[in-house]
DNA sequence: CGTGCATCGTAACGTCGTCAAGATTGAGTT
DNA sequence: AACTCAATCTTGACGACGTTACGATGCACG
């Protein structure tokens, strides 16, 4: 578009405008009810249009896949800066921006994790997931206080610890939007002191509060 | 149909005969791109048939789901009846087998769990997610062995081992379906060690092994 | 000032879920 | 045993969907 604002034959930067619209798309109409038409619409311009940008509709969820990965990662890292040098209170801190990620944007991450409409030969996604996953396994080997010493050790925690939160993330993002059973208990308000008592479990931290 | 197999014009028994389509529907292209047209054509009938009995898709969905939801059930329940009258090998035994069931049914685990196509105010879905969480429940309080004295406590033992057992599930569910990261060290020779120990964590049930 | 090419619109095709209306059959009644 | 009627299934159609081929447009570059 020019500086007037005035939509010309040539948008000029319809890519993020795409990728925005399909956020919105995602997050009213949900994954399983997605349409393509509508992003169109929503960006204002006609439904051949995002193909020229990102192939066909699953190009254009992958690409809103992989900036899902980015922003939650980046979240983990921002909320440990608000944390003390403790690396076990850096490690509780990431695993509840995780479950906070997936609680602000639940259709995101049921995408990001649960669809099958993903370009899994997309190297921008492997390589943001796999980013993700090593911010993880950091995190874990930096708990080497209680019994972590050898890495098959530290493969078996990374993996409980992202289990546990990742369960959580799940079974409280889809409370939000559908209906299940009995999950307000870690809504309340000790909430943070329920969630770091789980995470902490899910590595055998053995701390027995209460 | 009569007693030669031929099809009549009333089919006799469509009702199980759409929802058998369905299933394989499911795990065929899956819950994104499930296509009612296709479980009409699978089961012999015309597109509009399957409304008679399910409403719309959703219903027949909804259905299947609370197909799964029963048949998870009693997979653990039988799991159950093979193991021990420990309670925490009983416990352990009926999270391997939650696990078990998504790995062997990733995409009707993801519809009893991560869809938003379920109609959430059928009576059958509700009464049959009611019972399985129910089954969780007595389980944990059967484990008043080591620190779960009141309600509330078994509640949030509870919800504990359930999200982690549901993050194992669903991790390794669509571990086989799509292409996740470094989750095949649980599919080794120690599996079901490795799961044990992460679901008895859960519950901060404080054994150390190695 | 042209030219080439990326960008976007137009028009169309096949598939999808769903609905209204008609055909068919079995069950219940007398 | 003949009739009635409601349930079951088909037929035909509608709008929305994703995708493609082809034409229109205009920016970048010579």
């Amino acid at each position: 578009m020019d500086a007037s604002g005035k939509k010309s034959y040539h948008h000029g930067d319809l890519k993020p405008v795409l990728l925005r619209a399909a956020e919105t798309e995602l997050a009213n109409t949900g994954l399983e009810s997605f349409s393509l038409r509508r992003v169109a619409k929503l960006a204002g311009v006609t439904p051949a249009a995002p193909a020229h940008h990102f192939g066909n509709t699953d190009g254009l969820l992958t690409a809103l896949a992989v900036l899902g990965f980015e922003r939650m990662l980046s979240l983990q890292k921002d909320r440990q800066l608000l944390t003390p040098t403790d690396p076990e209170a850096k490690f509780v801190a990431s695993g509840i921006a995780y479950v906070d990620f997936a609680v602000a944007h639940p259709t995101l991450f049921q995408l990001m994790f649960d669809s099958q409409k993903l370009n899994e030969t997309d190297d921008m996604l492997n390589v943001a997931r796999l980013s993700a996953y090593q911010h993880l396994v950091s995190n874990v080997r930096d708990l080497n206080n209680t019994g972590t010493r050898n890495q098959a050790d530290v493969m078996v925690d990374a993996m409980a610890a992202w289990v546990t939160v990742h369960g959580l993330a799940s079974l409280i993002s889809v409370g939000k939007t559908n209906r299940l059973s009995a999950l307000e208990a870690i809504a309340g308000t000790d909430r943070n002191t329920l969630l770091t008592r789980i995470i902490l479990n899910s590595i055998g931290s053995a701390d027995h509060p209460t």
